[in-house]
DNA sequence: TTGAAAGCGCTAACAG
DNA sequence: CTGTTAGCGCTTTCAA
């Protein structure tokens, strides 16, 4: 027989009190008196009373709920910032609700829509790699929903600054480059994806500006657009093998892609990083376990999330005379250097 | 200045219709004219109106959402199957909230509160591996809450049977050693975790009837207890190069270890998989990218998640006459064979 | 085809 | 210290 729910309602009939005495003692309110707590409290235990948070949202106007919008919960990274979301949110007393946008803009308006909906107090999102136009967050801004990005931002959101949270891509590039030249490389080579993301972007960028600040050319062959899996790093380190003049350090704008090439060289007895060094981006799992173990870039990937979180909550409890303007939080990444780019004995 | 978020009654005022009807033009009932269904789509549309949720799942009683809650989102295995979960629960209109009980009873009970406060309408768990009660979960049934356990499941909760998808451990086992035989092992052991958690007991046990049915003796040493990490591969491979007659072939239940005794089985110059064959178990993504390539089993973890809701949704649209028993559904793993235990060319 | 009225369960004035 | 009243925004009888 299935137990209807106990309500407030059910609990005052029982006590003969009213609805309010019983929500205000729940609440553990100063007026109402302890022996009243007492009886409600035993009552609520004894039926299992559980709030009903929607009708306490509804009436409150807090629905005590974030949303989170990502491309998808798959790979390295985003797992990880999503635990720290859903970490951060918790402690806060917050609940999470998560979409999917699957890279897709489509999909991403309706679950923006979805989590209007829902009526969250906030909402955490990176973009799919497609988004092109950005009136669904306009929209959310308009309903004065605080709205933070994270990783995958928007640069300028016509003209009105938008709070973020992202890896300072550029300052790790900067320092892989700087790294690899202490351990005495001068021919350092790139692979990255299409620019036009600003991951691969920035840290084309970093590559570029550490060459030229320690004295090295910049030869437009070491650059190399390839795609950013295992397969695209053995295809490019291919091509790397054919200049005349071949690079003695690979800088991977992500770890799949140093692996590949790392599979390359060895199969063609080059010595790692002896003879040609090997550095990625992201700190994967695989990175401290291929042989040699790869040098790499970690991406603070939970502190991304609870940095985020923070953030969203600060913006949650800032009234409109407290309000800052938009912060945009950039995190130092992490080089941490393993046998691929160890040249040098420590 | 904060545009307040139009409602229906926003919507009636200015139109100069009733609020039903707004609402029953917008749900596009056969009943409201089709002048007036666009009309208030219209100034739908340009007010922006956002339908409330929460008010409609107050009233309705059903909130369109369903609850989560793992013991984290981290590592290979959760982020894939609440990714299956997610797609799955998007596909069929319900909103997905996540928690993690970080392997804590405690969380993982104050966190089953939270979601039936949210008036979740039905509930995916696997449990902390701390767990050792299971009220709170009766509790969840005694409110005619669907619950679907997956993972890791209770195996009888007080004699009641519950819904559950899982992974046939067993099976995965039994084809990792029957392999192995084939490719002519005949001393195979065995690393294991802690055997009251079930993956390990299941798997123990596959690898133990898998040797009686080839006729291979089973012989105690064999089994290694460790830590199912790296360094407990290591270790436990130590342990087994020490016996007087060591295997020819490990089985770890996960890949971590695996990759440990990988490790420590070249380091003392023997060769994999000619010396000595190493199978993993859980198929991540680093298990392709070791050298040699790592033997593993794939989990299943996405379709675990699709299969979890699936099973949710059936018994969600079941009415108490129309219910069937809690099924149990076992899904079939899948040995991927690499180089690691390739002895024979195909 | 539309409207009036009631209520989902909760909370917050206000009153006593 | 407790009760009365009203209403969050929506849907759904019931009646016109």
């Amino acid at each position: 027989m299935a137990n209807r729910r106990a309500s407030i309602t059910d609990l005052a009939k029982e006590l003969k009190l009213s609805a309010s005495t019983i929500s205000r003692a729940l609440a553990n309110h100063d007026d109402v008196s302890e022996a009243t707590k007492q009886r409600v409290r035993a009552l609520a235990a004894e039926l299992n009373y559980q709030p009903n948070q929607l009708a306490a949202a509804l009436r409150k106007g807090r629905s005590n709920t974030l949303g989170v919008l990502v491309p998808h919960i798959t790979g390295h990274f985003f797992p990880l910032v999503v635990h720290g979301i859903a970490t951060e949110a918790s402690k806060a007393g917050f609940n999470v609700m998560i979409f999917q946008s699957n890279e897709d803009e489509q999909q991403e308006r309706k679950n923006i829509d979805l989590l209007m909906n829902a009526q969250v107090e906030g909402i955490l999102v990176s973009l799919a790699n497609t988004t092109q136009h950005f009136e669904h967050f306009e929209a959310v801004q308009k309903q004065t929903v605080p709205l933070v990005f994270f990783d995958r931002i928007i640069e300028g959101m016509e003209g009105q600054k938008v709070a973020a949270v992202s890896l300072d891509d550029y300052q790790g590039a900067y320092e892989v480059v700087s790294h690899l030249v202490e351990q005495g490389c001068t021919r350092i080579a790139h692979f990255t994806g299409p620019l036009h993301l600003n991951i691969h972007k920035n840290r084309h960028q970093g590559y570029l500006d550490a060459l030229q600040a320690h004295g090295l050319p910049v030869e437009e062959p070491l650059t190399v657009f390839c795609s950013m899996d295992q397969k695209g790093g053995r295809q490019g380190m291919q091509k790397l093998l054919r200049l005349a003049a071949p690079p003695d350090a690979v800088f991977s704008s992500n770890d799949l892609a140093a692996v590949g090439a790392l599979q390359l060289v060895k199969e063609k007895g080059l010595r790692v990083p002896q003879d040609i060094a090997i550095v990625g981006f992201s700190n994967e799992k695989f990175t401290s376990l291929t042989e040699p173990t790869i040098t790499s870039v970690d991406q603070r990937c939970e502190q991304m999330g609870q940095t985020a979180v923070r953030l969203l909550l600060k913006m949650l409890n800032a009234t409109s005379e407290t309000a800052a303007p938009p912060q945009n939080i950039v995190l130092k990444p992490k080089l941490l250097i393993r046998e691929s780019s160890s040249r040098k004995p420590q």
